[in-house]
DNA sequence: GGATCGAATGAGATATTGTATCTTATAGGG
DNA sequence: CCCTATAAGATACAATATCTCATTCGATCC
């Protein structure tokens, strides 16, 4: 378990932080940005970028295309407002937006919930160990394929 | 750095040891197994499928469907003949197909070149962070992006 | 006010990656 | 030799990702 505890944000309080977070990195918070981050956060499992559009389309009641939310996501993953979970090519909202670390997924192949825990000490190893390799890590991908508590 | 050695076959003799690790799963080494497993071994760098597709099209001077080559190298990674990485969406060869890790791949965002290291100590503690929070691994997924020592 | 510039988004095409289904070929066991 | 199971071919399609160019909208400057 990661040995630390964050104020989770959700709902409201969560946009908020993720819209303060976002203009502190100079970026404009824009109503499509809005639209696309409470889909996202509404998603109860890692959405990929067409069920997001999905979602936004109605949400907007007008046809949103893929590239759109596709340059939205990128922003978000770069400014820490959402996370990528790599082997589902879906993304997930961070709900801790001011709060960096390398996390941890874990993702139940048979339900596709998928949750996040952060170990410094393991994430850090990782790092160290690519190091060693003469590797410089810039971005370590943990995730675990599995099945998750409810599912045994 | 790995703290064990595996004898890291190569050419004809990475090619017998993948045949024979396949047959003693009582699968058949086929001429199109041969032919997917060979193009993938020459790849220096994490093949798609697509590669994949064309380097044994070629090689064998007719065309071959994506389709049979992902059905191949699904076979290859459920038999440890090949891994997938998540991240690049693409496969490499393993260089000691008889010896079973959680690996943890080194790819660089400059060359795209990806190396490999087995570290059980971290992939242990991976598996068991994920059973402290209640989740069975069943394939841990362990990726670094970043920069190689060769692009520095 | 109008000209201009840059950021954000729209529109659509296209590229890439992955699956499903149905048919045909072929290897091995009776 | 025939039967069956496995492998591979063909084709269509679905899902994911990127590219190019056009448009909109503020902010700024004149």
């Amino acid at each position: 378990m990661g040995a630390h505890h964050h104020h989770l944000h959700e709902g409201e309080s969560l946009r908020e932080a993720a819209e303060h977070q976002l203009k502190a990195r100079g970026e404009q918070w824009t109503e499509m940005r809005a639209a696309v981050f409470e889909a996202l956060a509404e998603f109860d499992k890692p959405a990929s970028a067409y069920d997001i559009a999905e979602a936004v389309s109605k949400r907007l009641d007008r046809r949103i295309a893929a590239n759109s939310v596709y340059r939205i996501l990128d922003l978000f993953v770069t400014t820490n407002l959402a996370m990528r979970v790599e082997s589902a090519n879906a993304y997930v909202a961070n709900a801790h937006p001011g709060c960096l670390h390398d996390c941890i997924f874990l993702i139940c192949d048979t339900c596709g919930t998928t949750s996040h825990i952060d170990n410094d000490k393991l994430s850090t190893g990782v790092r160290d160990a690519a190091a060693a390799a003469g590797f410089e890590a810039v971005r370590p991908v943990i995730e675990v394929r599995g099945k998750c508590g409810t599912c045994d």
